[in-house]
DNA sequence: TGTATGCGTTGTGTATACAATAGCGGAGGA
DNA sequence: TCCTCCGCTATTGTATACACAACGCATACA
């Protein structure tokens, strides 16, 4: 009897913390409602002690509130939560970049940061851009960040750019997704090809003022650019963190 | 029968939580240990859910590891990591001066911090300074910076701000005590209370830049000095978190 | 009619039983 | 003597049962 369909190829807690985050950033769980364990035990198919787990986890990676009388609740960001969410990974990103260009790398620690940014480049030579080649920009340009992240080699930023990445429109590919709502999309994503291009010259000089300066200045752009997207709300289906902003307040 | 007293004023996991805390900052727990959790629900006292869940906990504030194969193990830092964690601290307070500046702080909100700021030149006033004062330093110390990240009034860099601190060693208090082991203590404390006298002088002009710039600073001094308490291992037992520097390797 | 109290239901916090897996030790063969 | 394989044990992952607390609704009294 296959009743309950288990599948034991990936823990029940994973699993179950998979399903209640896509269940948050698609929206189902609207922000500030209470989630009930039991409708998530219904719904993700793993029993009570997972999906404690999955929740206490999703608590701390940022998308979900503890309810002092018990239970949790999905999180409800403002505007400037996400902004500052955005500045906050840049200054992170810009640490990162100042340790590995004062710390030092090899070319060939380099080389696949620099195909990374080739691979881009090849992308936004198509004018206007794909939506096939946008979506492996939205890749390639995580990918880019990723890498320049482990290049601090540094575990406990890395671990911190993580964390701060957990909450989607934080991430790379979520600030980026904001920016496509824009008209001037491709220009934009041109200005952000610059910065990275000015980053890996920066560590390759061990230039570590300059490295750091330009990963906050993209950073900096990105806000500027998703705060132009909320003004002209056209387009924002694409991001998905947008369930998570704020209603009704603020 | 009381043979498992049970504290129903705080909750269970909570309990396992601090103790398993505790264990690991005490140093009863090696690093690079594994915990099992049977034992743990010996020693804490909590039974296997709430312990389960405190390990959860643990792991996402940066104690524990989890192991691939199952369980956890107790968190190994090397002198860099920590280094590192405190550099990174410091970043991130200095992106809180820098909100606080930029976005304004009326007097009144900044009474407190100024309050702080007095108290802390009161007790330095005392050369040498006694073993009391300088427990009430740690904690002015604690406060002072706590005040100054609230300032930021950011919700998402308070929470990070705070999840960084959640390693003793990066704490305000960790490093103060790490400071301490050197002989020139007290002239380092009186350079430290410089920086906040500039920071709030920072913050009142609306300086950005400035503010941000001393806090970078001010952390920057707290990894040469721990540095050079590392060097020198003289009452480098003040300092809890010691317990959780790798040992044999790096 | 409004408010307060009590009872019922729902849901979380905790405990424990069961299942599965990984690691270790012993035994047998090369 | 060493290597390999099999089985056992210990420990984790999962499921579920139980207890208590909180919220809501209804009823009764002022």
């Amino acid at each position: 009897m296959a009743e309950r369909e288990v599948d034991r190829s990936v823990s029940q807690t994973v699993k179950a913390q998979l399903a209640l985050r896509d269940q948050i950033l698609s929206g189902a769980l609207r922000p500030g409602e209470r989630i009930s364990e039991l409708q998530a035990v219904e719904t993700t198919g793993a029993s009570r002690t997972p999906v404690r787990m999955a929740l206490v986890r999703l608590e701390e990676e940022g998308l979900l509130e503890a309810i002092p009388s018990g239970g949790f609740m999905v999180k409800a960001f403002s505007e400037r939560d996400i902004s500052d969410s955005i500045e906050l990974r840049g200054t992170l990103e810009g640490l990162a970049a100042r340790f590995a260009a004062e710390r030092g790398v090899s070319a060939r620690e380099l080389e696949p940061l620099k195909e990374c940014l080739a691979a881009i480049d090849e992308l936004l030579r198509q004018v206007p851009i794909s939506v096939d080649a946008f979506s492996s920009y939205v890749t390639l340009n995580a990918r880019f960040h990723a890498l320049l992240t482990e290049l601090s080699r540094s575990p406990p930023l890395i671990r911190q750019i993580d964390r701060a990445s957990a909450l989607p429109f934080a991430s790379p590919s979520g600030f980026v997704m904001a920016q496509s709502a824009l008209p001037e999309a491709q220009q934009i994503l041109i200005i952000g090809q610059d910065h990275h291009r000015v980053v890996i010259d920066a560590i390759e000089n061990r230039e570590g003022a300059r490295a750091e300066a330009v990963m906050r200045e993209h950073a900096r752009l990105a806000v500027r650019n998703l705060r132009l997207a909320l003004r002209n709300r056209t387009h924002l289906d694409l991001l998905p963190a947008l369930a998570l902003i704020k209603t009704a307040t603020d």
